[in-house]
DNA sequence: CATCATATGTTGTATGATGAATTATGAGTT
DNA sequence: AACTCATAATTCATCATACAACATATGATG
């Protein structure tokens, strides 16, 4: 049995988010200053004419997303720098197979340039869990299993040979998009395994690219390894 | 005036905040179970001693992290893919210079590649909205302004070029955090022309190499200008 | 067994009151 | 006039209670 999910067409909103929503817009528009400003809780609960608790829930909302910031005592703020807010992936003008192939095009962009700076910077600790990925990926396969895990694993590994957490964080959040869209559960059984051996053996040309310390073919090693991916699950992908 | 702000070593956090966090920390380490779960208002009014209003609060938090979702009359579950998550860049045990280093090679990252893929795909309104933010970058320039929003406006103009608007998002996720880390501040006035010079040149042949369909120059004049911004800005990059 | 009314539990919303922090006000002093 | 300090007014934070809306379980009824 399976829910409707997304407001299948008279799932009315909750009041707080709808709220919430509009004084977005009226920040996003500049109708509110940048420094102060937004109007008290009691004038809201006026000018929409709902209660404090939905005014409160719209504005916490707004606070987790960095736009406004609430002291006690002296009112509501909007951020002077609505840097803060955070980035999602979710443009629902999109059809599944543009959202993945640009989802799966915005992780190439970072994992190569990713490659390059880990076999600059690769310590030996890095090396030897890039290693230990791969080998946990070989079980897998050897099981039968598809090693999508340890294949991510591997992905991460490299993240952090760059010294650079963001890289880290930025993949593990790139990734749980990525995954699932993989074409290996619609596969033939019998291409499985020779699938699996070269993303293996490209998995260790780009390890021994970085442990060599060379950028240039690292990058180029997981670019084409990244390439391939994508052509075999969308056939697109011109990069 | 200035406010002390990141919590002045004896600002109390916001009970719904500090409530938040700890039911992230109870998600996070899978102490609640991914489909189902998570205890009724209720019960979490008892468990953690605090108001409804509190517990609720706390709740929506999570709610716009991506965290749960709330049916009414059924509870708050889980999300079973915690992918919705955002992402954030705000690591708090990174120095300032580290963050913002970290930060301009995950721009980085991406601009090399998006340059490669803009000129591949570049059309020719994205070719005339390129020049046209360079062409407004050299008037400020002219008129004695920095040219800090055309600089961008014409990044932008490439990230549109990929015909990818999820590149277009993350550049302007990344923008504010890169942007006011710009060294043209402190530069002694003498010099500013000369680098204001040199850097519409570098625009200008990442713009003449898209326009060209050269993938290969655009991602080098892209890199070195990038290379050449952080270096300005850090002294270190060894991208 | 199938169907429907009811009861129960849960989240959503409304309302009033109190506490805590900030700012505005004004009296009083120098 | 200028400064100090207590007081009041404003505003968000929290609490407590009640009701509405929705979902599910229960049990009676045919």
């Amino acid at each position: 049995m399976q829910k409707p999910e997304g407001l299948a067409l008279g799932m009315r909103p909750k009041l707080s988010e709808r709220v919430a929503d509009q004084l977005r817009e009226r920040i996003q528009k500049g109708e509110l200053a940048l420094g102060e400003q937004l109007p008290t809780e009691s004038a809201l609960v006026e000018q929409f004419g709902v209660s404090r608790t939905v005014i409160r829930e719209a504005i916490s909302s707004l606070r987790v997303d960095g736009l406004v910031k609430a002291h006690q005592g002296r009112g509501v703020f909007v951020c002077e720098d609505i840097s803060q807010q955070p980035f999602r992936l979710c443009s629902k003008d999109l059809s599944e197979k543009d959202h993945m192939v640009q989802a799966m095009e915005l992780r190439m962009c970072m994992e190569v340039t990713n490659a390059e700076l880990a076999a600059a910077r690769r310590t030996d600790p890095d090396i030897q869990s890039m290693e230990a990925a791969l080998n946990r990926q070989h079980a897998a396969h050897l099981s039968g299993a598809l090693g999508q895990t340890e294949d991510f694993a591997f992905h991460l590994a490299i993240a952090n040979a760059t010294q650079n957490s963001y890289m880290v964080d930025f993949l593990r959040f790139l990734g749980p998009y990525i995954i699932p869209a993989n074409a290996m559960h619609q596969m033939d059984p019998k291409e499985l395994p020779a699938y699996q051996n070269s993303l293996r053996a490209e998995h260790w040309a780009i390890a021994a690219a970085i442990k060599d310390g060379d950028a240039t073919a690292a990058g180029e090693e997981m670019r084409s390894h990244l390439r391939r991916g994508l052509q075999v699950n969308s056939g697109a992908g011109i990069l």
